[in-house]
DNA sequence: AGTATATGGTTCAAGTTTGAACTATTGCAA
DNA sequence: TTGCAATAGTTCAAACTTGAACCATATACT
């Protein structure tokens, strides 16, 4: 499947360029939020699903699956989140092994006051480097390799 | 400078998808990297940089620049390669208070043994899912991204 | 020279992530 | 309907990162 000769001259670049801008895209994002707010963008990225599903709530799997953590480290963002009360667990019903992670009145506020600033700094961040007429281009390529482990088990 | 109006639908497409691939990339790359071999990513990242270098060697600033770490992370990355004696800690010369990180030789035969997996690696979560006449343009699309901050201090 | 300030690096404690082991529930199959 | 494998989540220790405080040397100012 996968060819073995080295990357080209191009690709080489992109390689370099892409773990460069992840690393450097986080990292001033989370830095700037943390000033600015008691939660980081991890938190924040919890508690917009969160605010996107139906009922405002998720399955625990089913938010480690969208925000690609395992699931411990899902339980214990979520333990802290929890402990802060911008979450809720809720024992499923249907499925006795199951627990919501329900957004509360307090998180869905806490959201609502971070996304201004948090638009800011991913504009200030990455847009404001890239050109506006490639950035459709630029989804389109990106999209395979996002959605590479779509079925892939979280596991461990 | 940024402008504060919400993000466009193809914005918020290539965020979540940038967002996504990254995650999805670093995850799987480090997860078969180190299943094969006693380094992970950010190891081997390391080493890279300084088999690339002059005299095979960098001062612990200048890797905590190429790296994006803290300055107390590369610390205790490169305390840890020490112990595996792939990297050797030198006095500088010329100023008193700099220290040469050192490729060692096994260093450098850990790096040429995992090279060729990696590679594999970087086909594999990264380059088998984005078409090929994409990578140039795609390079040049980030590089304002990875750049953005050349020039700010690597501070605490 | 003599003091202030900046730079290079390390240290330490607190917080976070990893990965394996574990409990409990569900679903399938004999 | 017992029995086994799979799934959902948690727990725990070890590894790693963060950020502030720290020491030492270098540079700049007077």
């Amino acid at each position: 499947m996968s060819r073995t000769d080295w990357l080209s001259t191009d690709e080489m670049r992109l390689w370099r360029t892409f773990l460069k801008a992840s690393a450097a895209v986080m990292t001033n994002v989370d830095a700037s939020f943390k000033k600015a707010h008691d939660i980081g963008v991890d938190d924040y990225e919890v508690l917009v699903h969160l605010s996107e599903a139906e009922g405002h709530r998720l399955r625990m799997s089913e938010l480690s699956a969208v925000l690609l953590h395992s699931r411990s480290r899902l339980t214990q963002r979520v333990d802290r989140l929890e402990k802060r009360s911008y979450v809720e667990r809720q024992k499923c019903a249907d499925d006795g092994r199951g627990t919501w992670a329900v957004l509360t009145d307090s998180g869905s506020a806490a959201l609502k006051k971070a996304a201004p600033d948090h638009l800011v700094d991913v504009r200030t961040f990455f847009f404001d480097h890239i050109d506006t007429d490639d950035v459709p281009a630029l989804a389109d390529a990106l999209e395979g390799v996002a959605d590479q482990l779509e079925n892939k088990s979280n596991d461990t």
